[in-house]
DNA sequence: GCACTTATTGGACATTTGCGCAATAGCGTC
DNA sequence: GACGCTATTGCGCAAATGTCCAATAAGTGC
């Protein structure tokens, strides 16, 4: 099999075991066995568990951090951005990402590849809404004195949400999650009410 | 050495390695040797490691809540009882009690009892909050259509700018954390600017 | 057909983990 | 001072894990 072929299929099998189980719980192992080879051959392609981690993740969310900046570009005006924002951010979560982003987090402190891609990850979506809320101030439909500030608040707010809705489904709904965080942005940026809904209403 | 004292105790050890190496990399030697005991006598106190962590993990965060309750109690009005809520939810932070809320919320899907007592911590911290916000509303000093909604933004709000914190301390500082989650609180809550902070200024 | 590179295997190794268990020490009671 | 209960010890066991390595298979160019 062609190396780099074979390198992406690890990739693959990792994530795979990583969304099954947590990453935390992803061992060489179940790599080897998910891609239907040996362990032996993972490390003759990875140098340590930690970079295979690291790589894995970094895939995972890169990809779902380039489909939402890709679909926020396609928006005609700040607003809409926004909207397809909001869109694309309540929709990737349902695939159990947001679990692969606490695991990340809470591994964070203790696997120093996965912290530096976790933390560049976070810094690009804080500026991807940066951006947004900036060309609305500029074009007058958003008021926003402190568009930094601002854009950090939007994405914690949307992380902890999720955060409630994926550790404790009980207390907060993916619905309630839309409704809140779009509720809270409108809020935010001193938009009527309603702005960033579609058709439900709180 | 009474049992009751020793069971305490070793909750308290074990508390002390979880602040200090995380929930994931606490084992029952480390405790061991931070009680200064054998690892047997771990086990003729508690049944599993599992009911080790959730204990220790209910204790330590079950007193932050606590106190911060107990200061919020004392606040004359509403709006001081929110800014004793931000100042003790920012400090208790400090003591990197917010790591071991990082675990807990990865560790949720995978260990019930521990989700079960996250869970119920997060949704009291939630109306300890509804509560200062109703009563907000009833003086008249806050302006607020859903202190449900609004408790459960402040509360992610804070959690998410908080996970950055500690997550990746160079992106977000403690003090960004302070002004920022603040003075979203005070955009929520249509409060003038500058009511939640005391000396320092955004 | 042959040398040479490389992908791939399967298992060994050292370490760490939770847990159990027989032995011991310590202390209260008669 | 002897007895008995229990807290406590220290070690051992089985399982799991990351890593490494010698052996093998499979091409590939000459």
């Amino acid at each position: 099999m062609n190396p780099d072929d074979r390198r992406e299929a690890i990739v693959a099998a990792t994530l795979a075991v990583m969304q099954r189980q947590g990453i935390a719980a992803t061992t060489v192992r179940d790599v080897a066995a998910e891609l239907g080879a040996s362990s032996g051959l993972i490390h003759h392609y990875m140098t340590s568990m930690d970079e295979l981690i690291a790589e894995a993740f970094e895939r995972s969310a890169g990809a779902d951090l380039l489909a939402t900046s890709n679909l926020v570009q396609q928006g005609q005006d700040p607003l809409e951005q926004m909207r397809f924002f909001f869109d694309s951010y309540t929709r990737s979560d349902g695939d159990s990402g947001m679990q692969l982003w606490l695991d990340a987090w809470a591994e964070a402190a203790r696997r120093p590849e996965l912290r530096q891609i976790s933390q560049r990850l976070n810094e690009a979506w804080q500026q991807l809404i940066c951006g947004i809320i900036e060309g609305g101030v500029r074009a007058g439909s958003m008021t926003c004195p402190d568009p930094v500030a601002a854009a950090w608040r939007i994405l914690s707010l949307l992380d902890g949400l999720h955060l409630q809705e994926v550790a404790h489904s009980d207390s907060v709904t993916s619905q309630q999650v839309t409704n809140w965080s779009r509720r809270g942005a409108e809020i935010e940026l001193g938009l009527p009410l309603g702005t960033l809904t579609n058709t439900e209403t709180s």
